[in-house]
DNA sequence: GGAAATCAATTGGTCGCACCAATATTATAC
DNA sequence: GTATAATATTGGTGCGACCAATTGATTTCC
């Protein structure tokens, strides 16, 4: 024996994972430990490390003294994956910026074909916490939540997923950039004058119109931030980390 | 002691393996694991329950008698963690499509932005492979290499990373359905007829109508589909998986 | 001298058991 | 019936051993 399994264990785990029966409170419990060493023919520290990965990409959660339960996938996976990706230098975050605009004008164009009318009345209010925003940072947070919004009006759990996992890792990023667009004379009015146009498309229902407004804002934003850029003080907040070795 | 460590040894791995050098053949090798247990002051199976957790992500690699290597990040962890999101009935396939379906609107918008003339003839050709297919395998492989080669296009690893992580998942699914769709008389005909107009579009380098005929392509494809979907025979191929308990 | 076979060191993979710490359950006292 | 305490369950870690694959140096052979 002591031969590598082949990851057999990890198939067998996803399939007691997926037969696994609903708890009393709710809840979709996972048998001990130890008697899914004893059931699979494996030692308990061999169950545990395939435990560990699932519980990393959030499938699963464990509780000590409690027991391991099947979870809710969550966006924390895409984001330490792209965190880690973004460290190493395999993408810049530059092409997660690109990627999370083509994401979000698809969005845009979704929401705007069906909106419900709280929706729209949810966006406007974002938009008025946006403007009377006394501070910079309450101002960003209701830009936050306003893309927020609009991706969770797409009522798909896979594009809020993704939408959510590149946001958490540029959020660091944007929100110093985004600090310092508004620090500039008008730049919270430039960069906020974009939003009616949104939310007036997404009301008209009109996703043309909805896609041309989000192209306007990324636009705008990224003209503001790069004669940000062009000045000396701030220019190393813009760098992209060096790409590694050879990449396919 | 026997503490959880709150996954402070993880966010240390993550700073060696961001600090590790360069090897003499080009290759980033992590220290053995008896060493980094030691520098992390923590028992040699615990590193190993975080390494496991990295290498299912695909940020590493481990290879019995050689060493640990830093890893180019695959599609493979999207593939797994939303293959059991399926399974769990967490999303559903037809949410997945519908993800993909804006992504591909979006890939074949950028394709056409800047695509270079070996791109266009690449994708000619594929479109060759796909009428003269004589097998129906041979035609799905070339409309699969067909939508990829449009990913690449876009030169944006996250955006590759996304669509070979959702492709790879819907694969078996879309595989099943298209087969079904090519046995229908005339079938592969209509299926396969929406690609000229991707290639002319991106020939022309015109955006607006690369997504026009993206979306052509799609709507016929499940017009196909759900013309499939009413006979008796294959309507349990178009099965989602019941949706669980509380979702958030 | 060079290529192939051999051997020992290195390194990841598993095992087996002991013990710790947090939670859940039961028993007990009031 | 409720609150407290004792007990059992369960995940988290430690420790040391051995297995299996790879690597690199050594030897052997031509």
């Amino acid at each position: 024996m002591y031969s590598p399994d082949e990851d057999g264990v990890f198939e067998q785990l996803k399939s007691v994972i997926l037969a696994a029966e609903t708890d009393a409170r709710g809840r979709v419990r996972l048998p001990p430990e130890r008697t899914l060493a004893e059931q699979l023919g494996v030692q308990r520290s061999t169950v545990r490390e395939r435990l560990a990965s699932l519980e990393n990409i959030g499938v699963i959660r464990r509780t000590r003294g409690s027991g391991t339960y099947v979870q809710m996938p969550n966006p924390g996976f895409v984001q330490l994956y792209f965190d880690l990706a973004v460290k190493l230098g395999y993408v810049s975050v530059d092409e997660m910026e690109r990627a999370r605009e083509m994401l979000e004008r698809e969005i845009a164009r979704i929401a705007a074909s069906h909106a419900t009318d709280d929706d729209v009345a949810e966006l406007a209010r974002l938009y008025e916490v946006m403007v009377h925003a006394r501070t910079i940072e309450e101002g960003l947070e209701a830009d936050y939540e306003f893309h927020q919004r609009l991706a969770y009006m797409t009522r798909n759990p896979v594009v809020i997923l993704l939408i959510e996992g590149l946001s958490s890792v540029l959020r660091e990023v944007l929100y110093r950039r985004r600090v310092l667009v508004r620090r500039v004379p008008a730049g919270a009015e430039r960069t906020n004058a974009t939003h009616p146009a949104i939310v007036e498309a997404i009301r008209a229902r009109d996703p043309e119109a909805a896609m041309a407004a989000m192209d306007e804002h990324f636009r705008v934003w990224e003209e503001q931030a790069s004669s940000i850029a062009s000045s000396r003080d701030s220019a190393s907040l813009l760098e992209t980390p060096p790409r590694n070795q050879d990449s396919p």
